[in-house]
DNA sequence: CAAGAGTACTTGACGAGTCAACGACCTGCG
DNA sequence: CGCAGGTCGTTGACTCGTCAAGTACTCTTG
């Protein structure tokens, strides 16, 4: 019952599983966290918000800028933050210098709920990444994951993220 | 680096940095990948569950099968399927010894669209992972992703390399 | 051999994101 | 000044996924 093989060897390319292998791995350990964060009322992509809100000067960032810096849309910003307000995890503040513009400003109860998450959090990232590499491995494994980043993502190193833009053939 | 940490270094602790890392470099490539997929109107999944259907013995696979191999519940399976039945890439087959399960079946044009997309899948795979890293470097890469792919997914190491035919387990 | 329990898939309702098309505002230039 | 053309954020319509419940079948067991 076996037989184009040569068609075969192209779909089980080496390549193929290297890029499985890299799925798999981010995928299992983004999971476990993402499980833990939606213990505490938040999806990734909020907690990560409210992470980089709590970083920033004033607790507050413009609404196209955390666009920038995550993987969302503007639009996907502007309901992300519907309901962290809704929550009130977050307000909406003017930007006096620019009357369109909005900030996104972290409220103590958005600190807090990251004060709750943040420890455990932290916990399960060793579990599931640091612990498992001895130091120099971690090292490289970093180390291979910045090429690989800055190669992927230019300009991302900072936290200034752009969508990746290269439409092929239709 | 490590410094004194006070509390408020919670927030930007080394961890999350690691974290951040393995996010943006993963999340980068795949949207290379994704990118090229979506030219040829696919989407990342359905070509993952495409390529194994294509690589396992008839070119089939039952639904459940599907799931497990995958990120996907049984019932985004159903979905995922659905589109591709009505695009004619695969097709369901009824199962001979379980009248409950279905086999979803590639089809000649399935085949013929992986064909399309797959060599230069394979090259964006070289260019944005492969070819960034020494030979060396990649082998320890792939080491630390298969320490953390054990850790976090036990039991999937079977994932993108041997078809495993083992229904009605247990 | 008939329940009862468990498995395989589908479906309805919904959540979270995208894109395209706004209205509101800012800026540079004739 | 005045307005053409960009930018900021929101919204409507859509896609792709989840979960919970439902239907149809299989397995176990007294």
């Amino acid at each position: 019952m076996s037989q184009n093989i040569a068609e075969t060897d192209l779909f089980a390319d080496h390549r193929i599983t290297a890029m499985g292998l890299f799925t798999e791995a981010f995928t299992g350990v983004s999971a476990k966290l993402a499980n833990q964060i939606v213990g505490h009322k938040l999806v990734m992509a909020e907690f990560e918000v409210l992470l980089r809100l709590s970083r920033s000067p004033g607790g507050r960032l413009r609404m196209s800028d955390l666009a920038a810096q995550t993987s969302l849309t503007t639009s996907g910003i502007t309901r992300l933050i519907d309901r962290l307000e809704r929550g009130g995890l977050v307000e909406r503040t003017a930007c006096p210098s620019d009357r369109r513009g909005l900030f996104a400003q972290i409220t103590d109860l958005g600190r807090a709920r990251l004060t709750d998450v943040l420890p455990e959090h932290l916990g399960l990232i060793d579990t599931w990444l640091i612990d498992l590499l001895e130091p120099a491995e971690l090292e490289g494994f970093l180390g291979a994951l910045r090429k690989i980043r800055d190669a992927v993502r230019p300009g991302a190193a900072a936290g200034t993220a752009e969508p990746v833009e290269d439409h092929h053939a239709k």
